[in-house]
This record gives C-alpha cells, sequence and structure tokens, in this order.
DNA sequence: CAACGGTGGATTGGATCCAATCTGTCGGAT
DNA sequence: ATCCGACAGATTGGATCCAATCCACCGTTG
C-alpha cells in the first residue's frame, strides 16, 4: 500500500475548500494560514498551489502569493465555449466505442447524483456530476482530451457550487441526466451532443446571473 | 524593475534543456544533479519541476522523481487532433478582427522565421516559428484557449526540435509561412485554416516517422 | 494638501537539514 | 536454481530557518 504523499492530500483539501467557498474568488492564500490549518510545513502547500495555479484555480504574483482565481463573465463565456467544443468531440469519439458494461455503469453513476440531490448534499452532487459525465469523457480514450476538460471544469468549481444551490437547478440535471442516458442506449452521439449543449446552456446562464449580482 | 525569481530563470533553463535535448525522453530529473548544474537549491527545481508536469512536460512519480515525457504515437496523434480543432476556432475569431498593424507585425515575425532558417540556427527558429504563431492564436482575444494551445505546443517541444533539422523541412515551413500571410492579408480564415491543416498533417507524418525510428 | 521617501511588519522565496521511501544487491532458505 | 527478505545507497519529501520583497503607514516637504 503506497500512502499518499503531504502535497497530494493538502491539493485536495485546497480544492474541497475552494469548492465549498472557504476559500472564495478573490481571496488571498495565506501558506502560513493553511500550514497550520492542516498541520503541516509550507512546503507541500507551495507544491500545491503551484498545481492549482497551473489549473488556473488560483493565480500567482512573485513576491505577493497566490489569489483564488476570479471568473470574468467574459472568462466563462470562454470556458464553456471551449467545453462546448471538446465536449463534443469526445462524446462523438466515445458513443460509438462503449460497452453494454460501461452504460450499466453510468446508469450506477446517475443513480449516486439523485440520491446525492434528494439528500441536499451540495458537495456530494457535485462530485457525482463529475464522475457522470467524465465517465463519458474519458471513454473517448484520449487523457490529454479528458485532462484539459478537466482543467476547464475546474475552473468554475467555485461557482458550480453555487448552481447547485437552487434546488430548481438539481431538479433540472436529475432530468437531463436521464434522457443523456437513453440517448446512450440507443448508441445517439448527435442526441447526446445536443442534450450537453443544452445543459450548458442553461448553466451557462445562470451563473453569469450569479456573477453579475456578485459584481454589482 | 522586478528581478525574476530563480524558479523561473529555472523554468526556463529546464525548457531549453528539453527543447535541445539536452534532457531527452524517458530521463529521470535528478533535482541535485540540476541544483548544482544552475547553482541553486533544490526548492526552486522543484517548484518548476512541478510547473512542467501540469503541462505534461514531464511526469511525476511520489517518491522515485520527475521523468522527461516521452510521447508516445497515440499522444502525438492526439495531441495535432486537439490542435486541429482549437486552432481552427483560435484563427477564424482572429482574422476578422485581426488589424492591419498587427499584420504587419506578423510579416515581421516572418521574417525572423526566415533569418533563423538561414542561419541554420534550429533553437531561434523554433522559437520565432512559435511566436508567429501565437500572434495569430492570441488575436483571437481568448486567453484560456492560448494556453491549452501553448500547453499542446510544449508537449511536442522535445521532438519538435527535430523536425526542423531536416533541410527541407525549414525550407517548407518558410513556405508555408508565406501563403499564410497573404491569407491574412485578404482576411481569408478559411484558407489559413486549410494551411495550418496541410502544416500540421505533414510535420505528424514526419514526427512519427522519427518516432517510429527510435522505437526500433 | 498632495506627493514623496523612509520604516516596520507581514509574507513569500530560497537554503539547509533530517526523515521517509524506493531500488538494487547480496545472502540464505527452500 | 529460484525466490524471499534484509540491508545500503541514492533520491525524494517535508520541516525549519534566514533572506528578499512587498505594502501599508506615517512623517516630511514642496
Amino acid at each position: 500500500m503506497t500512502r499518499a504523499t503531504t502535497q497530494e492530500t493538502v491539493l485536495v483539501s485546497l480544492r474541497s475548500d475552494i469548492l465549498t467557498g472557504r476559500l472564495g474568488p478573490g481571496d488571498q492564500v495565506v501558506q502560513e494560514l493553511l500550514a497550520e490549518r492542516y498541520g503541516v510545513s509550507r512546503v507541500p502547500i507551495r507544491e500545491a498551489l503551484k498545481t492549482l495555479e497551473s489549473e488556473g484555480q488560483v493565480v500567482y504574483h512573485p513576491h505577493r502569493g497566490y489569489f483564488v482565481a476570479e471568473l470574468s463573465v467574459a472568462d466563462l463565456l470562454e470556458v464553456y465555449r471551449l467545453r462546448s467544443i471538446l465536449e463534443a468531440e469526445a462524446i462523438r469519439q466515445a458513443v460509438p466505442i462503449l460497452g453494454d458494461d460501461a452504460v450499466d455503469a453510468l446508469a450506477e453513476l446517475l443513480a449516486e447524483v439523485q440520491t446525492a440531490a434528494g439528500a441536499v448534499d451540495v458537495i456530494a452532487m457535485t462530485a457525482a456530476n463529475r464522475r457522470f459525465h467524465f465517465a463519458i469523457f474519458d471513454a473517448a480514450g484520449l487523457p490529454r482530451l479528458s485532462r484539459i476538460l478537466r482543467q476547464l471544469w475546474e475552473a468554475t468549481d467555485a461557482y458550480r457550487a453555487l448552481y447547485f444551490q437552487g434546488p430548481e437547478n438539481r431538479d433540472r440535471v436529475a432530468r437531463e441526466h436521464t434522457r443523456m442516458l437513453s440517448a446512450l442506449r440507443k448508441r445517439d452521439a448527435e442526441t447526446l451532443v445536443r442534450l450537453h449543449d443544452e445543459h450548458r446552456e442553461h448553466s451557462v446562464g445562470a451563473v453569469s446571473a450569479i456573477l453579475a449580482a456578485r459584481d454589482r
């Protein structure tokens, strides 16, 4: 059994801090503070922050430190535009080579999302939601594409949690996922692409509204 | 004047080491060795390596260290496939909003590539070539897209230098760039996209041949 | 009163030291 | 002869310490 290194555990903690809003957009990330919070030295914190920086989750100013990235509306639109292009590519590649067992696994993941939604556990729902979508994307067998998509998803993590706050959004996501699964069962890539586009379309609208409200 | 931090200087040194083949694909990157070579401690090395890791230039195995990434043929094909999609997007966005002054600047960059090609300075040519292409991509005003494209380009840096070794490849690139510039002057995005596709098509063939030769 | 320069506290950047882990090798047991 | 475990060297991971930088505050000066 290979134990996780400290920087790895710190990394997941930091991600969750950002996801839950404990570290909000624009906040300075003081290394000493985190070191104390997690009971480690500053070294693994720094390495974890470097990773987050390259993912665009935090920005780095030399000699000033790391700050949780803030998304402008333009950023948000760009992220969704890129996702639209790349997810379509992933889906078209994945659907024809998806085995029945993989589809069954997806049904399983769908159930997890529903469960978390029912329990109003926003964190669990965000995680399950991601697993559902990436089970499809990863099936394309294009690791770099998966990696880029992960970065794009993570870039909006700080805001996605807000989206799932609304019960109507949770219900909507549940319905859409069900339709995605049925398109998958028919191996209907084009419908799946269209459903994803609608899915994103709605959430980009909702999140921009949140952003606009914040900036006021 | 704000001085560069050590990790930044180390980062550019490392990039150049990889580009020139001083660090070849598959090599282990021993931190102590680099620390001595650059006359610094291991800390900035580690941070620079973290950055390279997230770009996919090196891979990281906990407790074992960093290794210069090796590209399989499948990796290479994926990189070029993604570039094809994303560069087309960048070009279509950029061309209509490109000012005359920007086109003039590109002509300038083209000249630099030619000069370096004439001088058989592979390093300078690689750098100038990149500046030429990214002047176009960056003009799209989509920073995340630019960033992703940079990562994709860097992933094949270790192999690109080999491509420019061949004089016929250098000549070909020079000709193609000239045609790109003239398409740009006419604001003909579709021709420019097509030229880029041909450009890539040829180099992916050449680099796969190099890869195949290595693996034998 | 605005602009400038100095000063002190806070924070990050880098160096050095020690601990943890991995890997290859050498004996010994089966 | 082969497999297994202990040991040693090498390398990385993390902690601690000191130096460099930044930034806000304040007093001075024009």
